[in-house]
DNA sequence: CGATGACCGAATGAGCTCATTTGGTCACGA
DNA sequence: TCGTGACCAAATGAGCTCATTCGGTCATCG
């Protein structure tokens, strides 16, 4: 809509990313986030209408960024996208956003008491729904083996996304590989972990091209919707009862 | 050596493991256990010097049970060991262990400030180098595929069990499945993912399978060593040295 | 001589004070 | 009309007190 009122929007979400990221949520205040983004407070409240919906938008944010990389990885090769594709590039996507990361890890040096607030991601379960239905197109189509109960098979890709994360930092400094290369062995065991051991035909593998491709696709238009409305104006938990 | 002393000690153990369990290392003081075991406590430091020895030996403890009862399970089948299998059982042996558990998470609501101690846990180092070494057999032997780095593989052999006890408890409830069942298809997703490709002959089968065993049970004996020590009385620390 | 519990200094933590900071508002001015 | 920063009530946290609890010791007892 007003394209100077977003440009400032943008700005005072970049300087609270960075703060937050350097200094912690609890240790950053809007006062800090105002000047050090050339406003004053009273701006800022005159985009949210308080300091955690100030935070939902920066997550909102990073989500959206994050979900339009990793369509553009799969879009930039011709080949069809599958599973594997996807959570390599949605692993390598959330390491190079340190916030994402944080609150993927509840880790308290970052996002502070928000750790452990009781309503866990809402975003997530958006994703982990999606990831539900997508896995059954997969299933459905024969591209993924299905003797095995689809509550396991999530379950594993869950432990093998957060064990990603979690247990490099836990490794010693000698048996330490490149993220590249744990990203590639991640990918490489979601594709022999789901193998269906049948022969796939080149019309299925389309099919599940483009279930995958639609999965991030319609995760990544929740994510903008969900954005615009974080950026609408400080009456936007009004908007958000519409979902 | 002394029956009814070391009797004692493993009742103040046993105890010190329900009480801590219970309500966190932090606040359990050594009267605590003392009166709940049935002892004074100046009794407890016939046995440990400090309350932290009695914590230490109370893991070694544990350590030692849970090899245990993997060197069994292993046994236990007379088809060949693999590092599928040795996965599968130490996984749900741990779950069974919420105190080993506890620690290999850094829980710090159970072991509360020791979760935060710069030097991390000396026994789980020394499995992870034998591990490596287990490993490097294993590759050797054509069992594993040695196409990737050893490094990469061992991370993701730890990212699948971190993520195996860390995702599960995020997971809804309507996804959430048994703990065997999900056991299995970590072993299948490790054999999967080690896979060679290459026909393996009876014989490497069986020296892998012996490979397996010698792994544990080194590590068992290493740990009854260091439990032995723990056990042996206040002065423990002196015969730490020769290790 | 092994076991005890009274005893000690140190650590803990609950409760309080009070100056500072913070989230959020709003009258004012550009 | 939009942006500002002075302003306010509430929250925070540093600093302190002090009773309690704790880890660890040791003279004493059975």
């Amino acid at each position: 809509m007003n394209a100077p009122r977003d440009e400032r929007a943008h700005r005072i979400l970049d300087t609270a990313g960075a703060l937050i990221l350097r200094w912690g949520y609890d240790k950053t205040s809007i006062d800090d986030i105002a000047r050090t983004a050339g406003v004053a407070k009273g701006t800022v409240y005159l985009h949210w209408k308080s300091r955690d919906a100030l935070f939902v938008a920066l997550l909102r944010r990073e989500r959206v960024e994050l979900l339009g990389e990793v369509v553009e990885q799969l879009a930039g090769t011709p080949s069809p996208a599958t599973l594997p594709d996807l959570l390599k590039h949605f692993a390598l996507a959330v390491l190079r956003r340190p916030l994402l990361k944080a609150v993927l890890l509840r880790d308290m040096s970052v996002i502070g008491k928000l750790a452990r607030r009781e309503r866990g991601d809402e975003a997530r379960d958006r994703l982990q729904d999606g990831f539900v239905r997508y896995l059954k197109e997969l299933r459905e189509l024969g591209l993924v083996r299905a003797d095995v109960t689809m509550g396991a098979q999530a379950s594993l890709v869950a432990s093998l996304m957060v064990g990603f994360f979690v247990a490099p930092p836990m490794m010693p400094k000698a048996l330490s590989s490149s993220e590249d290369e744990l990203a590639d062995l991640l990918a490489d065991t979601v594709r022999r972990a789901f193998d269906p051991g049948k022969r796939q035909s080149k019309a299925d593998i389309e099919a599940g091209s483009r279930a995958t491709r639609r999965y991030v696709e319609d995760a990544l238009e929740t994510a903008h919707q969900k954005l615009a409305i974080a950026l609408s104006g400080p009456q936007a938990a009004d908007e958000e009862v519409q979902r």
